[in-house]
DNA sequence: CGCATTGTTGACAAAGTTCAATTTGCGTGG
DNA sequence: CCACGCAAATTGAACTTTGTCAACAATGCG
């Protein structure tokens, strides 16, 4: 295996482009993200398929290309709190960058078809050996996290159902709206927006129907498109 | 300076107990901890007074070796949600292991007179450097932190604000319990285990007074004694 | 002893949840 | 291409838990 013989493997272009700019490879050169890829697997999955179940053991990392993926914790009542609804560019797992992995603290189920990148444990702890930035980015990645929550913990004690519901809906417009004639469209149901504002989804649909009728968002079965974000702040 | 000339460094006996004890510092032998703390420096505050502001940058990491300190996030309405009472053995301060280290995500406030060991950002990185084990441990402290967050939310949808507040008490007395001649201590205001549980203060005292009146609590200003954890669980 | 902190108790209100009954939209298979 | 059936959304009505506010009592520190 001669080193001038081979060319350099090279990810998908799209699978790089959408690395770069998660925060998990942040101060990451070009042709780092690229190693890190070729590392990694591709594995898609179907719309409702579990990808990674609460309770068992981390041993992958993954970071979504394609597709919206809902990060949930279950209950004992039988609810499901989703904790995140992840996007292209977003990462799971992040266990698996521990020599011992935890116990998963939630589940990941595909929502629409999915495509990502997958690192197997002994994998990404030979790379986080390499790049230490990306447990610097992980650790960060944490931090983050932790915060997100203090702030939706104290949301949920100081805001009206109202300006919770606003709120995760126009954080998902920013992150995951598309284009749309009249707006931003944004492909989510009343149950899972009800879920991540912490509200009913009766109250979520009830408070949707209120700001259509004051023109502020248009719906559609699984999609919302907002059409004047200001109406929904409120300050 | 001759190496053999001088008696090496220790730390006072009490810290190192203490320090043994912390999550931190798992799997680090008798030897490295006492390393680690040499390059500490120690602090002390007095009752009510502020150790770390939220929003200012993390500059230093804390070890709590003797009282408590209360550690939580002020909202824009002027409620105070405490995130957790710390107890000796508890760290804070954990952005500081990042090079560029985050705003900190919430305040922390000495309860009582209070003891802590503290290390300046760029000491405790170099320690890191030296013992990786700090940032794996670290590492997997967030991820508990977010999975007891995960869990807190959870049971504030879930649970009945008995339940979250027997919960809560439970979790000091195993954590900071006293003896007592009738059970175990627990010094803890109302209102601070009224924030813990997410329930107002005059919730968790009427609760209190209820579970007092059926025996299982006694109550003093500032403390509370369990007398039988049993009835206070549900399942 | 006086004052600040902590705790108590009652009356009341409000915000959302729950449940049940329907309706609407959409993909699929005959 | 239509009909079936499931998933998503709607709407009303009753209910309930808990927070809010106010007035007051007790505790203990300095």
């Amino acid at each position: 295996m001669d080193r001038f013989s081979k060319p350099m493997p090279q990810a998908s272009s799209h699978t790089l482009q959408v690395a770069l700019t998660s925060e998990l490879f942040a101060g990451l050169d070009r042709e780092s993200v690229n190693v890190i890829l070729v590392a990694a697997q591709t594995k898609r999955f179907a719309a409702k398929r579990t990808i990674v179940t609460q309770g068992e053991r981390v041993t992958h990392l993954f970071l979504l290309i394609k597709g919206r993926v809902s990060y949930y914790k279950g209950t004992k009542t039988g609810h499901e709190l989703v904790l995140r609804l992840l996007v292209p560019g977003d990462v799971f797992g992040l266990g698996a960058l521990l020599r011992n992995p935890p116990l998963s603290l939630g589940s990941a189920k595909a929502i629409s078809n999915v495509e990502l990148a997958v690192w197997r444990h002994a994998s990404i702890r030979k790379l986080t050996d390499r790049y230490p930035q990306l447990h610097e980015n992980a650790f960060r990645m944490l931090i983050d996290y932790l915060k997100a929550y203090a702030e939706r913990h104290a949301g949920l004690l100081t805001k009206t159902a109202e300006q919770r519901l606003a709120d995760k809906l126009l954080d998902l417009g920013y992150r995951s709206g598309r284009e749309h004639p009249k707006g931003v469209e944004v492909e989510v149901t009343n149950e899972q927006l009800g879920s991540l504002a912490d509200v009913s989804l009766f109250t979520a649909s009830r408070l949707l129907s209120g700001w259509e009728r004051k023109g502020a968002v248009l719906k559609e079965r699984g999609k919302v498109v907002i059409r004047s974000p200001e109406a929904l702040v409120v300050d």
